[in-house]
DNA sequence: CTGTTATTCAATAACTTTGTTGAATAGTAT
DNA sequence: ATACTATTCAACAAAGTTATTGAATAACAG
């Protein structure tokens, strides 16, 4: 078959090993772990649930096909995103994903919904509220995924000490939280819990790494 | 494990279903074929060199991941990419594996390059070149796939017929000569054959679909 | 109703992917 | 040199993917 050896065809089944390394929930996770910053694989299997052995295979993956790259630092292997194009793509992966599969509304009506009726608000209208004292900007990541970056102002409470860290919270100004991406759980949970004490709360659209895409300002 | 079933992971696994569906050399083909125009199973056999049966089952995993949709005329099904989003998926993953996988820079300069030592022509020097009659567009594509959709005044002059049409070509302007996509050989050999008869051949950086969906103008 | 055309399905074999287990390797501290 | 920590590797079993083959299905013409 002359269409086998083809040079567009190699260059086919170099793409295809790229979309390949993308085609498994865990590595999705791991690349969105990664988009927060810099990490170690003991922390990338700890964040993600995986074995030691299961995490680095995923990692072997990412890496041989280019989303991701590392570096030794003493005993520990720090990985990361191989640049912003990879959540450029990754951003692509679930505009269309979203917009044409219909499990995942089911998914999203299932579950995200139920705790945030309101629209999430937009990377344009906080764009437009920041500095005018309307918003306060609530991180919810682990303290390192904060230190890494994050938004210009954000406090930074892990959702699991939310609830005994209210006070920490300005009065008056709505609560706008965010977390590692568009279906992080931990946003949708910080804010079904403040409603619950009675805080007007939204979560963001984006995560903190499609905000730093735009361009945006961020604090380190 | 708490993780397996939540429901981040099954977005995440809904995901993962489209990045799969993209992970094989011939639907990448495929769904540039369809870039191109809506076309029949038969059509897209023919065009891409697999098995009418294989052809069916690539694209059923098309269209089950969203990537396509599909519709009966008459005795044909006919298939297109479901939206333009996912032209632009096709973009972002050809960019990164671009960018991080240095198989393909080697599989360029062992053959693409070694026919088009020039640079290509960039869209926006094309777009400024326009109109000023130094530039002849030579769409060297099937003549079904130009009937959909070409760039404004482009000629129709498939590969195979171009030694024998030649004079079909304006004299003193530059040819540049595109086809379906950043990788499609037929560009490339377009412009070596040019170049063997003396006359003056680039080919454009984009295929026929990029062009498009740049905003760029098209004429049908 | 029958025959043709276009397409899809089911079953199969071969290959690839995934997660686990236990071993091997690399870097560091003593 | 030895022990410890972090990471990766190799082998394996189970599950999934791919291409092929032959059958089944859908639409149309007569």
């Amino acid at each position: 078959m002359a269409a086998k050896s083809s040079p567009k065809l190699s260059i086919l089944e170099q793409i295809a090993m790229v979309a390949k390394a993308l085609g498994n929930p865990h590595r999705l996770d791991l690349l969105e772990l990664l988009a927060q910053g810099e990490r170690s694989v003991e922390g990338l299997a700890a964040a993600s649930g995986l074995s030691f052995a299961n995490t680095s295979q995923h990692l072997q993956v990412l890496r041989r096909s280019g989303l991701a790259v590392s570096r030794r630092s003493g005993l520990h292997v720090l990985y990361r995103t191989s640049g912003d194009d990879v959540l450029e793509l990754l951003a692509a992966l679930r505009r269309t994903a979203a917009r044409h599969v219909e499990e995942i509304d089911r998914l999203m009506q299932g579950f995200f919904h139920q705790r945030d009726a309101l629209e999430p608000v937009s990377r344009d209208e906080l764009v437009g509220r920041l500095g005018d004292g309307t918003v306060t900007l609530l991180d919810v990541r682990p303290p390192e995924e904060y230190a890494a970056g994050h938004l210009p102002g954000a406090i930074n409470i892990p959702l699991k000490e939310l609830q005994r860290r209210l006070g920490e919270l300005p009065d008056g100004a709505e609560v706008v939280a965010y977390c590692r991406g568009p279906y992080c759980v931990l946003a949708f949970e910080a804010v079904a819990s403040l409603r619950e004490c009675g805080r007007a709360a939204r979560r963001l659209q984006d995560g903190f790494p499609e905000w730093r895409l735009a361009g945006l300002p961020v604090e380190t």
